[in-house]
DNA sequence: CGACGATGTTAGCCGTGCCTGACCTCGGCC
DNA sequence: GGCCGAGGTCAGGCACGGCTAACATCGTCG
């Protein structure tokens, strides 16, 4: 299990759970290689029992259980690196993109359990187990959340580091329930109340917003 | 700065630390790998200015810059583990060895605060400063202490993990006096008294443990 | 002095993971 | 039906970091 093998497999995860289709050209785009850098490293998955060729890719039992296990590498380390050394949420995709790597399996439970077995990281995202099934199911984005209800936040996509600090700068974070108010008509901001502040947001932000609506309102 | 590289200077760096006289031969053994491949990656670290080739191999400025920020990741790592992970003493090392190349420097920086900018790691080995000099000096090994005097404990190896660990149960630790007693002949076992208890040590755990005389005894 | 053993280097090879450029294979549209 | 464009794959190459086998170099000792 190489990095780069850890990688490929980590994105077509995380590509099929975010309902893309995961073609080689999607992983390219995704992974910033060319494209005839997957189709050889798809053929190598492939060869090692990891992914599926079909019209899109995917990936078999051996393959998802190890992307299960990249994926809950990162996100403890997320939630590590977050709760006990109080780094920025909007750092620490990109430096547990790299300690993920290099996680043995006993600082891993180490971690886990110093953490007290958390199962969501600091965006929301959810934490597999270290054995056995996983729900990585997304709630609805806050774009289409209805005007005038209130909008539980339940994930925030820490795939935009400089929006998540700007959405974390103004309390918008898991766990935080917000109103939502008028949707700006021609590609305006949304406009939601968090904690009585009237705060706009970008469609590109509330896309990545996700959660659930909790009460009709007014 | 790849990962390789990084492992050569360090080694590079601690076997001259350690007096020993740095040769691809020494390098070949110490890194596990051939001296051709040695040979081929001298070459290219004394291409890149990193490592001067006499008969015997010494780091630049800049190598020896490199060197020190590697060991300094490595015992910030090690510390770290041992304090906030409560991982024993004997299993960081490997940990280390591996987190010590995806360590940025900002998380470095961080964990260094965290840990109040700890000078030593847990085998009492000094960690070098962000920048500027470094003294790398062991003590006298616990083997030629006389007998009759008291030893202070300054360093211990942590080149072997099991006699780490062994001695850390027998309470032989960094900041721990000893009284040295009698040295059995034939190669056989140093005495020494740990907090009242006798033990004793195998002439190469002797070897490991460094310090000073803090008096001379009866 | 000459042979031998230790040490180091050269030559040639392999797998990984990336690249560019050329090709192939579709579906859709004129 | 033929052509175009998009997407995917071959071909060929490169840097890295390792390997074995063979050769060079050097010091020591008989």
């Amino acid at each position: 299990m190489t990095p780069a093998v850890e990688d490929y497999l980590k994105t077509i995860f995380l590509l099929s759970t975010r309902g893309e289709t995961v073609t080689t050209g999607a992983l390219a785009k995704e992974l910033q290689v060319s494209s005839p850098s997957v189709s050889a490293m798809v053929k190598r998955l492939a060869d090692g029992e990891l992914v599926r060729r079909g019209r899109t890719l995917t990936l078999t039992a051996a393959g998802e259980r190890e992307a299960l296990r990249v994926v809950r590498r990162h996100r403890l380390l997320e939630t590590f690196l977050v709760r006990a050394l109080e780094m920025p949420w909007d750092e620490v995709h990109e430096e547990a993109e790299q300690l993920e790597h290099a996680l043995s399996d006993r600082l891993e439970a180490r971690i886990d359990a110093a953490l007290g077995h958390p199962t969501h990281d600091p965006h929301g995202d959810p934490i597999p187990g270290a054995a056995g099934r996983h729900d990585e199911s997304w709630g609805q984005p806050l774009a289409v959340a209805p005007e005038g209800c209130r909008f539980a936040i339940e994930r925030v996509s820490d795939r935009r580091s400089d929006a998540l600090r700007y959405l974390g700068e103004r309390g918008l974070r898991p766990g935080v329930v917000v109103e939502v108010e008028e949707q700006d008509p021609y590609g305006g901001p949304r406009w939601v109340r968090v904690s009585g502040e009237r705060v706009a947001l970008a469609p590109l932000l509330t896309a990545l917003i996700h959660g659930r609506v909790v009460r009709q309102g007014a």
